[in-house]
DNA sequence: GCGACAG
DNA sequence: ATCTTGTCGC
């Protein structure tokens, strides 16, 4: 049990919703600097159905010297929330923590397919699972939500500054070289160098982490069966 | 008002 | 997120 068994209520609409996030957001915690060598590490993804009333949410955790998976949980549900920019936690929360809740071991970091405080209002999915589940957390995106950027190098570790408002909110870091560079933020208990550090560890041969990669492959056969 | 907008 | 054809390359 990773989540402690936490009680989730998802936000009636987007108001509250918007409420829930300004009244957690100052227990974030930004110094971190988090767990320089953990032992496991884990990824979250979800999986939607097309009709898009149906997801199954995975968490896999995996050693994080071998990368080889310890330990996975996965659950097929409903999303809690509709899908808004900024807001996109509350859809996939209940899922992920019932996810969590079923793990066996308690992994020493998250690795959350969205963004930290690279948000609009700095808490994004990364930052709320954190938060909630009291574990260091990290997001990484695929794709930029906020901020501006120079282009980093070409080469895997290159990285530059994503800055918004004129503050640094995460990094946009090459994990392979010659290929799309991913954004890199910090969601929980974990500080900036140490995320992008965490994020070269878990790419040793694709852009995306190797726990991203896994989680992914677990909910969309997960989800595929039960649509069966 | 218009366009942008994690997954 | 998901759908979707072809195409380039190991």
């Amino acid at each position: 049990m990773t989540s402690g068994g936490i009680r989730y209520e998802p936000p009636a609409d987007v108001a509250e919703a918007l409420r829930v996030q300004e009244e957690l957001r100052s227990r974030v915690d930004l110094v971190g600097p988090g767990p320089t060598a953990p032992t496991t590490v884990a990824g979250l993804d979800v999986a939607y159905a097309e009709s898009g009333d149906r997801l199954a949410a995975a968490v896999t955790v995996l050693d994080a010297a071998t990368l080889a998976v310890v330990d996975e949980a996965v659950v097929v549900g409903r999303p809690a929330f509709r899908y808004v920019p900024g807001l996109f936690a509350f859809r996939e929360m209940p899922a992920l923590l019932a996810a969590l809740d079923r793990l066996t071991v308690r992994p020493e970091l998250l690795v959350c397919d969205g963004h930290g405080l690279a948000h609009p209002r700095r808490f994004g999915l990364a930052c709320h699972l954190g938060l909630v589940t009291g574990l260091p957390a990290i997001g990484v995106g695929k794709t930029p939500l906020v901020g501006e950027w120079a282009e980093p190098g070409p080469e895997r570790g290159a990285w530059t500054p994503l800055r918004d408002g004129g503050e640094v909110v995460g990094r946009v870091l090459r994990t392979r070289d010659e290929v799309r560079p991913v954004f890199v933020s910090v969601g929980h208990r974990m500080s900036l160098a140490n995320a992008a550090d965490r994020v070269l560890a878990l790419t040793p041969r694709y852009r995306l982490p190797e726990t991203t990669r896994t989680a992914d492959r677990l909910c969309r056969q997960a989800l595929a069966a039960a649509l069966a």
